[in-house]
DNA sequence: TCTGGGGTCCTAGGACCC
DNA sequence: TCTGGGGTCCTAGGACCC
């Protein structure tokens, strides 16, 4: 469904971002037609033909369009899904923004919503009065993008198409869990699933981050650089496997385990000194890849490679 | 309310190099 | 013998977003 909508956006304008499953911006300002008629055929094509109610903000930047979205969802009453459309005309848009609360606001979460209510800021238009100086004294870079946007000042662009920076994969076990054997094979499914979106996306990664939560909730994260690139499942559970054991006795519960992998690049399957082992792991693992990918992920799976 | 999963960006300190 | 400053990369953690 989400691929549908964002199809109408696509026939709509060239220039969409996409920000999750069910949100999108798109930019309209060549279009020569009133902003809201555009908003409302979108609006009633999306309802008719996929059956889904959506909202749409209209400003002139995305900042704002974002917020306009909001507010007009929370403007509309009754025991339908709302269908909103909010439009803020340009030149007005800091007037729209000064009642709003502060904390609907981009950046601004629990954090930043606490440490401005204790200086008196509460709504965008106290922000938008503050003094800048003082916001980045107190909130470093974040403290001045607050003191622009608070203004209505967004001069982000549209980016159509978004490079993944990471790719992870972790879970939460049903009780907190301290079989070294369960975590361990969670801990390798994980690497695998990893490993087959990297290669799906014709990626690789340099950098392998283990995540861990501790029944208390505390949360740590270990990670380490390869000397090269890899999205192969084995190395990913290899070295998440040495990053736990460096912060985890055996027999200790555990709550979460995730594996991730960032700083992405190109796969490189060079020959190097091992280059026909590593050429012929390759191929076992396209194999296996298709194999999943025909007959589902517990068709088949890697036994014990060394050790 | 005992708190999921997948991301991004920023900060801060340390290692290392020139 | 002792010392400067800047840049880059890496690691860990936190705030925030949907």
């Amino acid at each position: 469904m989400s691929r549908q909508v964002m199809g109408r956006l696509a026939q709509l304008s060239p220039l969409v971002e996409q920000v999750s499953i069910d949100e999108a911006f798109a930019d309209i300002s060549d279009l020569h037609k009133p902003a809201e008629d555009i908003a409302l055929q979108l609006q009633r094509e999306v309802d008719d033909e996929l059956h889904l109610p959506c909202s749409i903000g209209i400003a002139s930047n995305k900042l704002v369009a974002k917020i306009a979205t909001e507010t007009g969802k929370k403007a509309a009453h009754g025991p339908e899904y709302p269908r909103a459309i909010c439009v803020v005309d340009y030149g007005r848009e800091a007037e729209f923004l000064a009642p709003l609360p502060a904390d609907m606001l981009w950046g601004v979460g629990k954090k930043t919503g606490v440490a401005l209510a204790e200086l008196g800021m509460h709504t965008i238009g106290d922000i938008a009065r503050w003094p800048e100086a003082d916001l980045v004294r107190r909130f470093g870079q974040n403290g001045h993008d607050l003191s622009l946007h608070a203004r209505g000042v967004d001069d982000r662009p549209l980016v159509p198409e978004h490079e993944a920076k990471s790719i992870s994969q972790e879970t939460t076990f049903g009780r907190d869990e301290s079989d070294d054997v369960v975590i361990h094979a969670t801990l390798k499914s994980l690497s695998a699933q990893v490993g087959r979106t990297l290669r799906s996306e014709k990626l690789a990664g340099k950098t392998v981050k283990l995540k861990l939560r501790w029944p208390d909730f505390t949360t740590l994260t270990r990670q380490v650089t390869l000397p090269s690139h890899t999205d192969q499942e084995s190395e990913i559970y290899e070295t998440a496997l040495r990053l736990l054991r460096q912060i985890r006795l055996p027999g200790r519960a555990v709550r979460l385990i995730g594996v991730g992998v960032s700083n992405l690049g190109e796969p490189v399957h060079q020959m190097e000194l091992w280059g026909a082992s590593r050429e012929k792991q390759r191929k076992v693992q396209s194999l296996l890849d298709e194999l999943q990918d025909k007959y589902g992920d517990n068709v088949i799976s890697r036994g014990c490679e060394k050790e």
